[in-house]
DNA sequence: ACCATTCTTGACTAGACAGTCCGAAATCAG
DNA sequence: CTGATTTCGGACTGTCTAGTCAAGAATGGT
């Protein structure tokens, strides 16, 4: 047969990962990507098609595992609100520095809807895919909230409930990358969450 | 003395924004630029500096023009929450088409804070501050609010509740473009809203 | 009418861009 | 070892990029 790759396409698309969530797409080159992947040019070409299918491929790559870090926080089987609080917290966290990063540079699908939504259709369609899947997790957390009890009787119908969430989500990515603090963060998800109760 | 411009620079900046919330920062050209804007290469030069100068003065045109209409909603004399559903519901009509058109290719500040801040620090401090300003003019329509009675008495501190509004209006910019309808829009308008009383 | 100043115009430059080509090296099956 | 196959690596191409230059046209003050 034939030679074996030199490295791991899935590793690779991590790095991708990383170089589009810093720099976003336009702004990212062919010889960034290059630089920091850590292949030749050809390789890259070869085994993903072009810079657009390349960034396709880490969009979905990042909607399988980060995007997943933080569904599986919301499905568990932890209490709802407490795994409802974690996610958020996880904000701050990564604002600081530490953390387990799903954020720092920024949630991925944010960044996109933000600078590609309007004009590629099919990130477009990841990106509501994705959305969707958020709403859906945040959905199941709320559930077994209710099944405890922690929610305040006034809320009827959880689906609203859960696109306020994602949406409060969404904004503190833009929030933080406005310069907010953490105090202000913090101020933001407390009357987020103090709604739920 | 000399001749005048044959373009009102003002006119031309409203233009520029125009572009620049459509496209992004990376993915216009000075080319878009021109064809857009109407002038020629020269007179850009001349009169805006380079491309990144225009994009700072279409930024502060922005944020004096288009966001000082929110703000004057914000603190006028209408009664608070009134005031606050009204600029929440102007996200929704902008979405569907119409509309006053504060919002539909998006909040320029919100893309440049995803797009630029952390690289460009002088963009960045433009997004800040007008994160601020937006902040306080929240604060303006909960105090009116306050004064008439419309809100809960939980709210001791209107500060984080001000605070809570700017940042779900920031995730609404993010949760339209990643394709929600006007449906989910009210929805997260519905419950972000309905914390307040 | 004059002249200095400024706008306008299109041609131009040097570098970055995405993407291709092709020869050399490496790997696997037999 | 051999031969088929694929990766690897660097040189290359044409296009687009931001920004400059220089020459001519229009203007206002005197």
């Amino acid at each position: 047969m034939a030679r074996t790759k030199g490295f791991d396409p899935d590793a690779v698309l991590d790095l991708a990962v990383e170089v589009f969530r810093e720099r976003g797409y336009a702004a990212t080159s062919v010889d960034d990507l290059l630089a920091r992947l850590k292949i030749k040019r050809q390789s890259l070409y070869d085994t993903f098609g072009d810079k657009h299918a390349l960034f396709l491929a880490a969009l979905e790559r990042y909607d399988r595992r980060l995007g997943e870090e933080v569904i599986a926080v919301l499905e568990g089987d932890e209490p709802g609100l407490r795994a409802i609080e974690r996610v958020f917290g996880s904000v701050i966290g990564a604002r600081a520095g530490g953390g387990s990063d799903a954020w720092r540079p920024g949630c991925l699908m944010v960044n996109t809807a933000v600078e590609l939504a309007g004009r590629d259709a099919r990130a477009a369609d990841r990106v509501a895919r994705s959305a969707e899947r958020t709403e859906q997790a945040f959905l199941a957390a709320l559930e077994r909230s209710r099944a405890r009890g922690e929610l305040s009787a006034r809320h009827r119908d959880l689906r609203p409930l859960a696109r306020y969430l994602a949406n409060s989500l969404r904004g503190l990515q833009v929030t933080a990358r406005m310069g907010a603090d953490a105090e202000e963060l913090r101020d933001v998800i407390g009357v987020t969450l103090a709604a739920l109760r």
